[in-house]
DNA sequence: AATTTCTTGGGACACGTGTCTTAGTCAAGT
DNA sequence: ACTTGACTAAGACACGTGTCCCAAGAAATT
């Protein structure tokens, strides 16, 4: 890393040394009026004269000065500012929500604050966000149950309003998320109709509520076609440590490939692993989709870089966001007070890494 | 989309209603103190009867009470609050720099507002931060340069702390990028070590200031083994509707596939394009990097994904997320006032999708 | 020139906070 | 019962803002 001092400057003409202003009384000096007449210009009040509101115009032009938002806000303004708690600001299905909220709620009139969380902070993180008086608190992603739990009990008790998007079973917390169940029973109503009867599991594993939901969606498609989820289900999981990622997809396509009798149609927990299994599969000789079909979760971008593209789950992240932006407003506005839960249709993206199985 | 009431609380004994307090006299009120008593405990002021402290304590557990950021602004406190406008919130290499900066910034004690900027709209973005009192502004991404320029002379003018994350050339700014032409010159002096002679550029056009300075590195590279750019670079970009994604990347695949005489070489604006064209080459019938080599540029996940994996360039972001803090906290603490601009070097990261031309 | 109308100046207040000052209370020690 | 010391109560001020009010000045009308 190399650091080195700017190189050229257009002269110190640019630099013409206006003084910083804080407050209006100075700006008004600046201006040669009085902070009263200023302060009506700012508001624009009616009774000013047309020479006096261009001279405050075009001090605002040469100055930059802006009112003291926090003052402001003390004379009772809102402060017109959400908190957005963030599992991460890694993952793209995430990022994706956060970028359609501060989109949404921009679009309202409000900024939009972030954090991440930690395990263990959100107190601390909530209790920074209440001091700075938003309207109203965000989470996206999964976190530890208790803690939102804790935290949505203390909005309740204070009337914070507040969304919980991605995490169901907060009780009496406004919340919004992808019907996982819906999205796995899908999934595999689309594999039993092509013909598959066994079934492997990618990182489909573990006890968090949106896994334990998904896997009640394959249950109830299994069991509403006759198959039981013990003669039907295989997985490799507990044989690697769960990354999330496209090695993660091929180590366990290793494995199920040196299953003799390996099951037919794959769903994995998300898009990475998936890819990360179909190239798996292929390089031990399998053909996609003819021996073996794969099903992602996400239909994020890269959906459409492996060959054949891979059938995904849309999680209606826009539909999410703006339902999230609503109950958040209908909160605000005192419109409705009641917590709701807003579940979300997903949609399955049928591409080609699916077909029925060719034995 | 599925809209339903909440389905189960667990009763009412959690809405113990608590009333909201705004203020601490109200809640010197709530805990039966005096104002004064109960702002000395929240100071941790000496001379206080350690029963006095533990009931205000308790009170402040029961209530959540927090006093307002905005009124101890007010009283010369730090707004502690650093504005950043970003390009976009959804490609990898941008959002994973927000990520850093947050981070890094939240140790510091900082908070995040972040604002997407739209073609017009910085002025009035900042503006909105410079109200909010915001102690620091970056920009991450790159912008219309005239309006960054424009951005940038303000706040010289008004001594407001800022930093400008990728977008080189502007006047007098504290800049933090990525050397750019050296990080082609590395790419194509690996490329010439490898004995290729004739290249393809995949969505390398342009002239913006990112792609003219990638391209002089390349010319550099050239130069220097006495190749001309004229004889030795081929290149289909016009041929289509840039993209920047794989399909992009696939379709230029395509049409180098029918040059009779294709160069051995190429090297892609971005990771995607050029997996998107390491595919479309796999499909044409030539094998990576056995006939073609490819070069990506990023180091995002996804070169992990395809098959040879992808070399790339590494572009350092938690380099150059840290150092942009490091000039952000100079300017805020005055230690360092004078403009600087802080080239973060590449790293080229070698896997499977480079090697010598077998012809 | 006198009067009315229009515009601006300047003082005051409230918002919530920390801090300083002064006065008050209460328990302990004499 | 009296003094002392340890706390707490209560008032005041400043921070930057919008707004109200009244006085002062300027401009326009008669």
């Amino acid at each position: 890393m190399d650091v080195s001092a700017f190189p050229n400057s257009s002269g110190s003409s640019s630099r013409k040394s206006i003084p910083r202003i804080n407050s209006t009384a100075e700006f008004a000096k600046y201006v040669g009026l009085a902070r009263t007449t200023v302060s009506r210009v700012l508001n624009n009040q009616p009774g000013l004269k047309q020479t006096t509101v261009n001279k405050v115009r075009q001090a605002i032009e040469e100055t930059g000065f802006t009112p003291n938002a926090y003052a402001l806000h003390l004379k009772g303004k809102k402060t017109a500012t959400v908190g957005i708690c963030m599992e991460n600001l890694l993952t793209p299905p995430v990022v994706r929500k956060l970028a359609r909220l501060q989109q949404k709620l921009k679009e309202r009139g409000y900024s939009s604050l972030i954090e991440v969380l930690e395990p263990g902070n959100s107190k601390e993180v909530c209790r920074h966000f209440l001091s700075l008086r938003v309207d109203a608190i965000v989470f996206v992603g999964h976190f530890i149950e208790e803690e939102i739990a804790a935290r949505v009990q203390e909005f309740n008790a204070q009337g914070t309003p507040h969304v919980v998007i991605d995490q169901l079973g907060i009780i009496n917390a406004n919340t919004v998320t992808l019907n996982r169940t819906k999205a796995m029973k899908m999934v595999f109503e689309h594999l039993i109709g092509l013909g598959h009867k066994r079934f492997g599991l990618l990182g489909l594993s573990g006890n968090t509520r949106s896994i334990v939901d998904r896997l009640a969606g394959i249950e109830a498609a299994l069991n509403e076609h006759n198959l039981t989820k013990a003669e039907s289900i295989v997985t490799y999981d507990s044989k690697y440590i769960r990354k999330n990622d496209f090695d993660y997809g091929r180590s366990l396509a290793s494995s199920f490939s040196l299953d003799k009798n390996l099951p037919t149609a794959y769903a994995a927990l998300n898009d990475e692993i998936a890819i990360g299994a179909l190239h798996g599969f292929q390089d031990a000789g399998f053909r996609i989709p003819d021996d073996l079909s794969i099903v992602g979760f996400n239909n994020q971008d890269i959906c459409s870089m492996p060959k054949p593209l891979l059938t995904s789950v849309d999680q209606g992240i826009e539909a999410t966001a703006d339902a999230a932006v609503k109950l958040l407003l209908d909160q605000i506005d005192s419109l409705d007070t009641n917590p709701h839960v807003v579940m979300i249709d997903p949609e399955l993206i049928i591409r080609g890494s699916t077909s029925s199985p060719k034995y």
